[in-house]
DNA sequence: TCATAGACAAAAGTATGACATTAAAAAACC
DNA sequence: GGTTTTTTAATGTCATACTTTTGTCTATGA
């Protein structure tokens, strides 16, 4: 007699993989609305209080969204790279905290993925990536250091090579490691950096436009040296992680 | 007179981030227990129920274990890059399951950290780490194509070399990875693959015990270039995603 | 003395029913 | 017709009771 130890599933939890089963098999296409609340209670046969725990769980895991009110309910999210990179990132954040990995070690990782994204994306861009690049640019040389939307829009260059790169993985990772990285470096930047990152984000956007991989990636390679020496990472970690 | 719109803040919101906040900052270390349910209900002044539900939200982030039982409780997990990885793993399938990325963009990223990581591995293991990795071989050589730890180890062979690099940010990204496309890659392993990786594996952990970079960074792109052309992604995508 | 079983207690898990809040949609009004 | 008010359908929160899980204490007996 050999019985598979089975660890005890909770209701809960039960209802849980239900949902998430019905949802990723595509039962529930992105957008749809699935069943109110006491709806579902009646036909899994469990309380309320059991199916809003489960839909919470699928909420914080990114499935779905709720919206109060009449009309709504919980729809089914659009699980994206966008999303991917969203939730990875608040995941490092939180291991940062922690002191469990270190600005250094995100930062070179982050110098291994964007390296070839700059390659691949003088390789791969299309007339709409340019145009965005351009966009970006052009944004990024009109405002001031104090300008709240400076780190986002600086994001936004990055993230879009990376996509231009025509791959999405790649664009949810950039996307993450810069969202954490940027939080201590612009906490105190000085128009002269400014300046400097806007020149270097021009040669970057140069060599991609041009198609030219080896320039773009040796750019990209100059900005990453450049932001590595600003030495912001060991002062300002702790500002942070404490 | 300016008031900005500020987004409505739900009560359970409002519990987690002080809850989030606390734990972040230390206040609750690592395996530390948070005050019962009902007691951070009396202190929030909230009922029991949003206490679960920010609680709930905190465990679905990784960041605190529930245990029932009496000395059960909510307990701070460790939050380090293993975890992240875990979780990581787990919104890439979800992603990929929604057909929004291609195992393609997977393998193709998996390569850019991998090369890189064999490299970074073969300048900075230590003799801890030559052991494991001599040990995860020696398994290896073992065990027979079906054993169902074929897929772990081999997680653990690539787990290892990234740790050895000595940047845990790259290890848990190479761990999530993985974790996703073995589980396409072991779906009909022969015997001759299984052996071709084997050696494959040997002349990787040569080169890193060597402390030879180009040799490890040589023999990684070759295994990759082999798993590459196995040419299991197309046909096999369709069955998981599905 | 030690092991075992049983009672107890503490905590999370679930159920129920009520009420509050939110936001869309319908109805009333000008 | 457009604007305001009311209705309504859903999630959000509360209070309370009950269930299940699990550690601990205690009596019981070999």
């Amino acid at each position: 007699m050999s019985f598979k130890p089975v660890p005890v599933r909770r209701a809960r939890e039960q209802v849980e993989v239900q949902l998430r089963e019905a949802i990723l098999s595509g039962e529930f296409a992105e957008g749809d609305r699935l069943p109110s609340e006491l709806e579902l209670a009646e036909s899994f046969g469990v309380s309320r209080t059991t199916v809003r725990e489960a839909l919470g769980s699928l909420a914080s895991a990114g499935l779905i969204t709720k919206i109060p009110g009449a009309g709504g309910g919980s729809f089914v999210r659009v699980v994206d790279h966008e999303s991917l990179g969203l939730s990875l990132g608040q995941s490092i954040e939180d291991t940062l905290k922690f002191g469990n990995i270190s600005f250094e070690e995100i930062a070179h990782v982050r110098r291994l993925l964007e390296v070839p994204s700059a390659r691949a994306a003088a390789r791969k861009r299309t007339e709409a990536d340019i145009e965005t690049l351009r966009g970006i640019i052009d944004r990024q040389k009109e405002i001031t250091v104090e300008d709240p939307e400076g780190p986002k829009i600086d994001s936004a260059f990055h993230t879009a090579i990376a996509e231009a790169s025509q791959n999405r993985v790649l664009a949810s990772l950039v996307f993450a490691l810069h969202s954490v990285i940027r939080q201590v470096l612009f906490l105190n930047m000085s128009p002269q950096v400014a300046g400097a990152t806007v020149r270097q984000h021009i040669a970057i956007a140069r060599g991609i436009i041009n198609g030219d991989e080896e320039e773009a990636a040796r750019a990209m390679e100059e900005h990453l040296d450049y932001l590595d020496k600003l030495q912001v990472w060991r002062e300002k970690s702790k500002d942070v992680s404490a």
